[in-house]
DNA sequence: AGTCACTTCATACATACGTATGAACTCTAA
DNA sequence: TTAGAGTTCATACGTATGTATGAAGTGACT
């Protein structure tokens, strides 16, 4: 039962959908107690501050993450292949709060939080080192492998969170299976697009 | 003078600044008229209220934005060349403060507001149609407009406000304008992979 | 049964917040 | 010069916030 899960976890698991949701300023020590049915004490007992408690949630989301960004990596395959089925995991992955959060620390003006800095340092990495790894038996094109990763990652960050988008503007219903795989057919096709070498980079 | 500007400009200003850069909730009224060199009161006397003045500054980032999406959209050049000054533009134009905010609405819960929805749909909508135009003409390949114009999008918006990944993840500084011409070049590469037509594509 | 560390809870406190209000000021037009 | 609309300003109000604190509860070990 989730309430009988420890006091530490029910508020890492309210705060992280809370955040993940409203931000860290737009959601109070109060919300995420209640959520967690617990007291406002809660916090600053197991956590000291709020801002702690913000800082537990990301080193919580970033372990899992990274290792199943890892697993995707280590699977059998071509790096394109893998590739795909990272861009995939992010894309389909039901609850996944690090996007929308890593988004709003990125669009924030204040430092990045260490953990911030690690997740993605470390899963670009991966990302990189498949990109690199493509280059050299000759299956993607050259560049610099850190900056290709990094756009390869911004389309299913950004459609991710982008249900709205989808839904109001583009026309589509991210719940609907259906759409999410055309949604997902579509993306692998335009970052395999731009990673594929073509013959003349061979050349 | 900035200080010799109308009040309600002034708070735009201000307002466009914090709001970019701190978020809706991490922003407080006082900070606004403290910047704007106004008083408290400012912001009912001539919005009403703090949200109306979130909204007013989303209508007003919104057009003067639409309008350069147009006029790139309109000069000469094939759609895959127009597509990347457009590209271009939101890549390196100084300062832009709709991206961060687009994104924090994306990334939050709540309802898009209207002016969001509508900068969104007509920005789109330019992308969308310039793709469409070079399918007629056969340089770009088949698929959805839409979602190939948000997956074109998503690589500016977020490298963008990647200045942070940027430079303490990959290590480029935005800052450099020599760096900052090679992250252009290597996003116009890849959008134009993502999208031109194959030899396959035509058979 | 009783001790004791650990955890929960109600409550308190100071501060920050958004909004409202009425007095003071400014500038134009008669 | 004065009337008056338009604007600025200081201040007040109620509420929400993050944090702290001490009492109450809990369960394991002696």
């Amino acid at each position: 039962m989730n309430s009988k899960q420890p006091a530490p976890e029910r508020l890492l698991d309210a705060a992280s959908d809370l955040f993940a949701r409203h931000g860290f300023d737009g959601v109070s020590v109060r919300d995420i107690t209640s959520k967690a049915k617990t007291n406002l004490g809660a916090v600053t007992y197991h956590f000291g501050s709020k801002e702690a408690l913000f800082h537990a949630v990301f080193d919580r989301i970033g372990t899992p993450l990274a290792q199943r960004f890892a697993d995707l990596a280590a699977q059998a395959g071509s790096p394109i292949d893998r590739i795909a089925r990272i861009v995939t995991m992010v894309l389909t992955e039901r609850v996944l709060p690090a996007p929308s959060m890593v988004l709003r620390e990125l669009a924030n003006d204040r430092p990045l939080p260490p953990a911030v800095v690690q997740l993605m340092g470390r899963n670009l990495g991966v990302m990189a080192s498949l990109i690199h790894e493509g280059q050299t038996d000759g299956s993607i094109r050259p560049g610099d492998p850190q900056l290709m990763a990094l756009g390869v990652m911004a389309q299913p960050f950004l459609l991710r969170m982008a249900g709205r988008i989808a839904r109001d503007v583009v026309g589509i219903d991210r719940e609907d299976p259906a759409m999410q795989q055309r949604l997902v057919k579509h993306v692998i096709t335009s970052i395999t697009r731009s990673l594929a070498s073509t013959p003349e980079d061979r050349t």
